[in-house]
RNA sequence: GUGGUUUUAGCUCAGUUGGUUAGAGCGCCUGGUUGUGGUCCAGGAGGUCGUGGGUUCGAACCCCAUAUUCCACC
């Protein structure tokens, strides 16, 4: 994996580049949609490479080792080839999981045991076997694994845990080193940053991350109810730390102002669930604001989903249809919703590229956050 | 016609020996959702208990009349 930087906003910390990968390019600021058991939710990959226009997508390392299965993973040749994605594929390392199962797993030096959701057996998961895991599946970009810590956090579990996931840190590159990509292609581990909202913590986590001169690094335990301003603060004060020459990942962010405000702190890839989750329970986010579709008000608004939108789903239907097939229970629904709010996340990212490039990104920006608080 | 049965929220129904402000599910309205245990979660509105009398300190519940649903028999 190679990243280039190619330019730097003169009036912010924001940066536009580009991520080469052995399965495709990517163009940074990013925003990758989640498919953590191997789609993304409700929408086909061919609606995400032509419609959506993705780059990249996710998936899940707790989630795809539990089912299929890490021997149907092997089978299938990869994730790549069972999935269909030929894109760029970035796994996370369950490191999540053990945030929001927290009541399913137990957590020790070794590492965390799993009470499986589905079936209620255990299984062991350590920095170790998680780098095995991901080697399987076989995705370009691979996560250490570490605690995602919550929030509110007491400052002396938070130093504990951080000092925890830095020596999983360790043993996480360290297998990646003695280990070898299954597929022929190469693949890139990203260490994560930890720390909660504690300023030393953070400051000494990521000078921790930045010395192992990984080939991007990622920012993790925010946007897990923290105000955002602390977690502007925290993305602040750890861009200011990363090397600059390699992608900075926020991991689970966010909302459209929440991304246009960390690009202009200086993160390159952001992923969240926002867009698919939301999108399924009829919210929709637009530029002129966001819409609940459950809402009355639209039942007769037969004026298009979104005139702004540039996917075909925002011309195709109405508000009223759509919000009708909602009502309605009809898959169809939450199909159409998630293929607009992907679509609009890619154009935001898309816009932010091209205002960076311009150099008038920070009064877009500012322009744009504000409309975007909007309830329609 | 006779005997029985039914009637409680928009819908389908609970409701104890008569005892505070009559409940549930669905539907409706409104929120929430941040490295996905999510077709999910939370809150709200909505009832002259078929109707009219009566008994009682007190009635959805007991008594009378009447309307109504369904069933059986003439």
């Amino acid at each position: 994996m190679q990243f280039e930087l190619k330019l730097t906003d003169p009036q912010s910390a924001a940066r536009r580049g580009t991520i080469t990968t052995a399965h495709g390019v990517i163009e940074t600021p990013a925003f990758m949609p989640v498919g953590t058991a191997g789609a993304v939710k409700a929408v086909h990959m061919r609606e995400l490479k032509n419609d959506i226009k993705a780059q990249i997508i996710l998936g899940n390392t707790y989630h795809l080792y539990l089912r299929p299965g890490l021997n149907i993973l092997a089978e299938a040749g990869g994730l790549h080839k069972f999935n269909g994605w030929s894109g760029p594929i970035l796994t996370d390392s369950g490191g999540y999981q053990v945030y929001s199962l927290t009541d399913r797993r137990k957590l020790n030096e070794e590492g965390v045991m799993f009470n499986s959701h589905i079936d209620g057996s255990k299984h062991m998961f350590t920095p170790e076997y998680v780098m095995d895991i991901q080697r399987v599946i076989g995705a370009d970009i691979i996560m250490a694994f570490d605690e995602c810590t919550p929030w509110p956090c007491e400052y002396e579990y938070a130093s504990k845990s951080l000092d925890l996931t830095h020596r999983w840190l360790k043993r996480c590159m360290s297998r990646f080193k003695e280990t070898d990509p299954h597929y022929g292609y190469e693949q890139s581990l990203f260490p994560i940053v930890q720390g909660s909202t504690f300023r030393d913590l953070r400051i000494k986590s990521a000078e921790e991350i930045a010395g192992y001169n990984a080939d991007g690094n990622a920012i993790g335990g925010l946007s897990v109810g923290e105000p955002a301003e602390q977690m502007y603060e925290m993305t602040e004060l750890v861009c200011g730390i990363l090397p600059a020459d390699k992608p900075r990942y926020l991991m689970g962010v966010g909302t459209p102002a929440n991304i246009l405000e960390n690009i202009a702190l200086g993160i390159d890839m952001f992923d969240c669930v926002m867009p698919t989750r939301n999108g399924r329970n009829g919210m929709l986010f637009t530029s002129k604001g966001t819409i609940n579709l459950r809402n009355e008000k639209w039942k007769d608004d037969f004026s298009p989903l979104d005139p702004d939108g540039i996917a075909y789903v925002d011309h195709e239907y109405s508000r009223a249809y759509v919000k009708h097939l909602f009502k309605a229970g009809e898959m169809l629904g939450p199909m159409i919703a998630s293929i607009h709010n992907l679509a609009f996340y890619q154009w935001l990212v898309l816009e932010a590229r091209t205002h960076i490039e311009a150099g008038d990104f920070t009064s877009w920006k500012t322009a744009m956050v504000k409309q975007l608080s909007v309830r329609l």
